[in-house]
DNA sequence: CCGTTGTTATATCGATCTGATATAACTGTC
DNA sequence: GACAGTTATATCAGATCGATATAACAACGG
């Protein structure tokens, strides 16, 4: 889906739209291209994307034109567009958890304010499920366990705080956000 | 690895040894069963373990003995053992990597303290980086960005400068370790 | 007493992902 | 003009995930 989020506002070959994927998605590791170009042709195949290939010699365009060979450009269709705008909005349970809440956050421009705030909460209630899980285990292993082990959980519980704490500021910037909207359209 | 890891001390089946090393590696997931199972056959299958079957008749077993099935117990061979202790203080470039590190952290109480030194600053130089690498990206993708994707970009430096933060914190305990024990054993 | 739900426990399968390797064209450097 | 580096796509074996199946027992209410 962030696949289609890339190539929603120009056409781009693969391994351009991997370096862009790698740099919206932050702390994601990229994906690989064993991985990559067969989603793109899979996606192909369902017709969410046209594939076009470029050789060096039809090449006029724009982009980087430095040290290269032939390339394939992916483009949305209609369907895709449909399919992104459906994932964009729709916003299950997978918005919750570490990859499905990054893609989401990347593209949450492209969203509503309250599709925007109901993944937003989900993401918390769902890290709070985990730091409840993670303290539980933590008292139980307590006996078990060594210093190190000790601190590596520790860490592992201090970050998911971390993070449910930047969650408490997105979600006041998006109720201050909704907010002057209203106001502004009253 | 860390699986053997948790058979070093006693013989545990597969489903209460999934629980432990989700205990014990803390902020990973826990692996699945339908890669934790064939992972210990395979390991079987080298000589790493042996499987024991126990009928619920047979056991006079103390651990949990409410509500369950036949279980296979699993146990280190010899050669398991050899395994897991050249994993552990050999620590190649995995060690510096999410997953490897902290297996390695699990069982650093196993590791001579020259051999944690060495994990940790390959960690921490890793992590060093991951971060030039992150800022550089964050930069060059400024222009194309929005302000959701960039405090999502801006939340994963936070978390890895926060991580190298942790590790100077433990390699300085671990310097105090090795002058204590130089300092006592003069 | 019986059905339902929950926990303990192992197994397997399809779809997918990773990491490595191969190929290819071009650029820049020594 | 050899060599390393970058841009670009493709493919494969091996491993992983998520779901599903199976099974035995516990605990609870009706």
């Amino acid at each position: 889906m962030a696949i289609l989020g890339m190539l929603k506002d120009s056409p781009l070959h693969g391994y351009e739209l991997r370096k862009r994927l790698a740099e919206v998605l932050g702390p994601m590791r990229p994906l690989s291209y064993g991985s990559l170009y067969p989603a793109l042709h899979r996606m192909s195949a369902r017709g969410w994307l046209t594939e076009v290939e470029l050789t060096p010699a039809t090449e006029t365009s724009a982009p980087p034109l430095s040290g290269r060979r032939a390339r394939v450009l992916y483009a949305l269709t209609a369907d895709g567009k449909q399919a992104f705008a459906n994932w964009v909005n729709e916003a299950g349970p997978e918005a919750w958890d570490d990859e499905g809440f990054a893609a989401h956050l990347a593209f949450f421009s492209h969203t509503e304010s309250r599709t925007r705030l109901r993944i937003l909460e989900g993401r918390r209630s769902r890290l709070e499920e985990r730091m409840a899980h993670l303290r539980d285990s933590m008292t139980k292993s307590a006996s078990r366990v060594d210093a190190y082990t000790l601190q590596l959980q520790q860490h592992g519980l201090d970050g998911v705080e971390r993070e449910v704490r930047w969650l408490n500021e997105l979600i006041m910037q998006e109720h201050n956000n909704s907010v002057t909207t209203t106001t502004n359209s009253k």
